[in-house]
DNA sequence: CTCCAGGGATGAT
DNA sequence: ATCATCCATGGA
């Protein structure tokens, strides 16, 4: 069975894959298996080069976001400590672009959730209810539809150990699959109308609509703020400070890190978190 | 404005 | 082996 590949530059996968952005794929042999879509996908970085099988070239390229200008992108970041630290550490990763309904359920599943925890919310949803795929010696499950998930019961998804967000998911997925709440057309509203749709779902508040405007809407501006970055931010930008609103740290972010806040925000987190940038 | 449910992993004792 | 801690949203 061979691999396709494809050159990637200015890429890290397991870091793109591990920072806290997508929960479902794992390990296996020199590289990991995970479902893009209805893609059950194997890859595997070797050098500046992606290998793969299971979706087309152009389906790889555009989930792992290898045309976004990541060089350009950094060298527009602000020049601190902090960001010059953070992106030091996260060379390579990549922000991807996710299906949005997979998206936007995993991160109302989300909250009040460590990755560890997610992981495995996201792996009881696929064996429950996802389609189960064979690949390269593994095999994978597809993430459920909305309409499969609507027509589940909150007993069955809090057999995934949702707990109270299974109300919300099931919820969401209904409006979802009853075409009330219609994912692809919002792709068309500008940021703040779009992330106004997206808190009118049940279990999305404003962190969670900035997470699936930034890896599912393209929303590279979207600036999601949980309690790492909440951390990172004080200490490093307002120090010393004793009462910082949670109105001002909103304000500061949209007008500091600006036109690629998000991907700021993504190695800011993802540094913090794994690189122990972290003083309390 | 404040308080707190909710639940499983993770880190500390 | 028990205990405290992590955490977003929504409702009181």
């Amino acid at each position: 069975m061979g691999l396709q590949q494809v050159p990637a530059t200015d890429f890290d996968l397991e870091k793109t894959l591990n920072c806290g952005q997508v929960f479902h794929w794992e390990k296996s042999g020199a590289g990991f298996v995970g479902a893009i879509g209805r893609n059950a996908v194997y890859v595997e970085q070797r050098g500046d080069r992606l290998f793969f099988t299971g979706a087309s070239a152009k389906v790889i390229g555009r989930y792992f976001s290898l045309d976004h200008p990541l060089a350009d992108i950094c060298a527009a970041f602000p020049r601190d400590p902090a960001m010059t630290a953070a992106q030091d550490f996260c060379r390579g990763l990549r922000l991807l672009r996710q299906p949005r309904w997979e998206c936007l359920a995993m991160f109302i599943c989300s909250s009040m959730k460590q990755v560890a925890h997610i992981r495995q919310i996201s792996l009881a949803l696929r064996k429950s209810f996802g389609g189960r795929k064979a690949i390269y010696g593994s095999h994978v499950y597809d993430f459920p539809r909305a309409v499969r998930l609507a027509a589940s019961t909150e007993e069955e998804l809090r057999a995934c150990a949702l707990g109270y967000r299974a109300k919300n998911l099931l919820a969401t997925a209904r409006r979802v699959a009853s075409g009330e709440a219609n994912l692809k057309a919002w792709s068309k509203l500008p940021d703040d109308a779009l992330r106004a749709e997206l808190c009118g779902l049940p279990g999305v508040g404003a962190k969670v609509a900035n997470c699936v405007m930034l890896f599912a809407y393209e929303r590279l501006r979207a600036f999601p703020i949980d309690v790492w970055i909440e951390r990172v931010l004080k200490q490093q930008y307002f120090p010393g400070k004793r009462k910082v609103t949670g109105q001002q740290l909103r304000t500061f972010c949209d007008e500091y890190f600006g036109e690629h806040g998000g991907y700021a925000q993504q190695y800011l987190f993802h540094h913090a978190r794994k690189g122990g940038a972290i003083a309390k």
